[in-house]
DNA sequence: TCCTGTCTATCTATTGATAGAAAAGTAAGC
DNA sequence: GCTTACTTTTCTATCAATAGATAGACAGGA
């Protein structure tokens, strides 16, 4: 694995737990071998580290996306494949979103980060609305789709606040069945 | 107004904007004119600072639902008030929930602070399910309570991250309606 | 006289960041 | 194969700024 990755690896997973200001690049350094000069060789300053980690980030998730809905015929079997992806995120990383963790933090953001994850969750409503039933009117679609990002998104916050991810399916199945 | 509400009045404006370690001691002194020493004589460790913070704005937040809902007859009208009092909180402030960015940081933060977000959100949960229909299974109520506060805590997020306030009331408004 | 609150002064640790040397790898010419 | 030249990567060393935190002096009111 590349030095970038394992330092986009490392970033992640400190990020994805206490948010932009918890990651150092004496951290990261630590996590990968090398010294914190050299983090800097491959992003000399923490705003491209923050905003190459959000690009790779949406890209896997899109691209995850994409892949587990390939043969997706309804619009629930597309939300079950949204829920699942973001479910796995949740317990198999036990943490949140890291555009969920970032939009939070967005007031104290640079800007090309905040842009990245702004990005991020409008590509998020676009599938959304892509694959909901085609007779659905359009001010429908448009609020059926930020009102099922929003509620995977909080319900990702609220099962790690509360420390019990029996609530995010909870959440979801409902959502889910509210809208198809 | 004493030091302390100052203290905590600046503390809130920059933890919700850019989290938990975007405060510091310093530019609490500096927002209200005295020196950081100072500041650790009435928060002698960060810890102490957050906690009664969160205590504080669970305490005023609870109040005001109280409050703005004594006249309520019926679960929309309360509802209705949860909602407003939500919105108030990200319009008129320009930011979103102090817990729900909290929320967002858990793992980053001390114990203490995270107790005190759990606490925030569990008695959100309590509240919306006390004012669910009684003609309501408590399943249904849990799951219901669940998805409006995600879905009010995701908005939020939702509406900072992508700088367009219209989002939360498109979203609360039909997770209101779904539920009612 | 004591208590509350603020001050000056200072500490250690950590932050993001930089300059410049050294090493490791790559490719071309002989 | 060996040497030279060049590029990429990592290193040592260091910087100024800021972090949370503490000791002890000083001021004012009860």
């Amino acid at each position: 694995m590349s030095t970038t990755e394992k330092l986009l690896d490392a970033a992640e997973t400190r990020m994805r737990k206490g948010g932009y200001n918890a990651v150092s690049f004496r951290d990261l350094a630590n996590d990968t071998n090398i010294k914190s000069s050299s983090v800097h060789y491959h992003y000399p300053k923490k705003e491209d580290l923050g905003s190459a980690l959000v690009e790779r980030y949406s890209k896997q998730y899109f691209d995850t996306l994409a892949a587990n809905t390939k043969t997706a015929t309804s619009t629930e079997q597309n939300l079950r494949a949204f829920q699942a992806i973001i479910r796995h995120a949740l317990v198999q990383d036990d943490a949140i979103c890291l555009c969920g963790l970032l939009g939070a933090e967005r007031a104290g953001l640079p800007s090309v980060v905040a842009n990245g994850v702004q990005h991020f969750f409008e590509k998020n409503i676009k599938w959304l609305e892509s694959i909901l039933s085609e007779n659905m009117p359009d001010a429908q679609k448009t609020a059926s789709a930020n009102t099922l990002l929003a509620g995977h998104q909080g319900a990702m916050m609220l099962a790690r606040s509360t420390n019990d991810n029996k609530v995010f399916d909870i959440i979801t199945d409902q959502l889910i069945a509210q809208t198809i």
